[in-house]
DNA sequence: ATGTTCAGGTTGATGTATCAACCAGGCCAC
DNA sequence: GTGGCCTGGTTGATACATCAACCTGAACAT
């Protein structure tokens, strides 16, 4: 009886917050697909694996950078190696194989990676400055502990 | 040559706020459908047919408020009318059909809104602030802003 | 050695997002 | 009126996300 209409203050800045997430994170994203042809997730997998010096990782080591679910990297890796982004490895331990870059997607990553940085840069980092940015990074930080506090609390893990 | 290992201050704090919109976001939408079986599209939905007076609006109308693709809004409402949320209702220009919250749609809207709205306020406005929220704010502002400028300098429509 | 357990990975089913192709009905020209 | 157009909606195909069920092979106990 009421909330439907008047939004206060606050909540009319998170939607704003709202909007600007999914704005951003759209334009990002179409920019991978269109120049690159690389999916969010895409990207976030070939990230991760080139962070790593061997560009090959154990899979549940890659579970735990992306933060996805095991099923979800399966599926996506299954993909990824159908279009021969990656590969997977047996090692000695045949029940957990790793996943390896190919040469197609360390090119297809590092070609794509520059453009991204740069476009993060103008569209966020330069617009909110130094100070700004990390006032900004600092309250994201403090959601992301209550959120902590808040799983924790709910499935005390 | 180098942009694999050492990102700067201000990438890391570009990472901050990625964790956290996916964090915040993740937990939004595991709520919404754990307690209420409601996915994020149909809560957006759900929203947007309640602020209209009549509980009812053009697909159109629909289109806009969300901005979502009219294929995507398809979809969604056809999936949601199996589910008796909302109804399609013919009107004289048969082209043009509205979309009406069903009495199920309203009673579920109304379970769902005051939770999660508590759970937006414990889990960001509070822990903001006032001030931060401000700050938070208008920085969001100014990146749609410049969002805004990129989209219309590359698609000047 | 055999069988039990179990962590981690895969598979299948369903819901969601996006693109392209198509369709339908009102509009206008003639 | 008849025919072409144009806007907006639907449909189909594919990629992605999520859940539950299942499989697999090493490890340990007996």
């Amino acid at each position: 009886m009421g909330w439907e209409q008047d939004l206060g203050e606050a909540d009319r800045m998170w939607r704003t917050y709202i909007e600007m997430a999914k704005h951003l994170n759209s334009h990002l994203q179409q920019h991978l697909q269109r120049e690159y042809d690389l999916s969010a997730a895409d990207f976030e997998v070939l990230v991760r694996l080139t962070e790593s010096k061997r560009r090959e990782m154990p899979v549940a080591e890659l579970a735990a950078a992306t933060q996805w679910e095991k099923s979800r990297l399966s599926h996506q890796l299954t993909r990824m190696v159908q279009r021969g982004l990656v590969e997977r490895v047996d090692t000695d331990d045949r029940r957990y194989p790793d996943v390896r870059l190919t040469d197609k997607g360390y090119a297809a990553i590092n070609q794509a990676v520059p453009e991204h940085t740069k476009m993060v840069h103008a569209l966020f980092i330069d617009v909110l400055g130094h100070e700004r940015l990390a006032g900004f990074a600092e309250a994201c930080a403090d959601v992301l502990r209550t959120l902590d506090e808040h799983r924790e609390h709910d499935c005390p893990l």
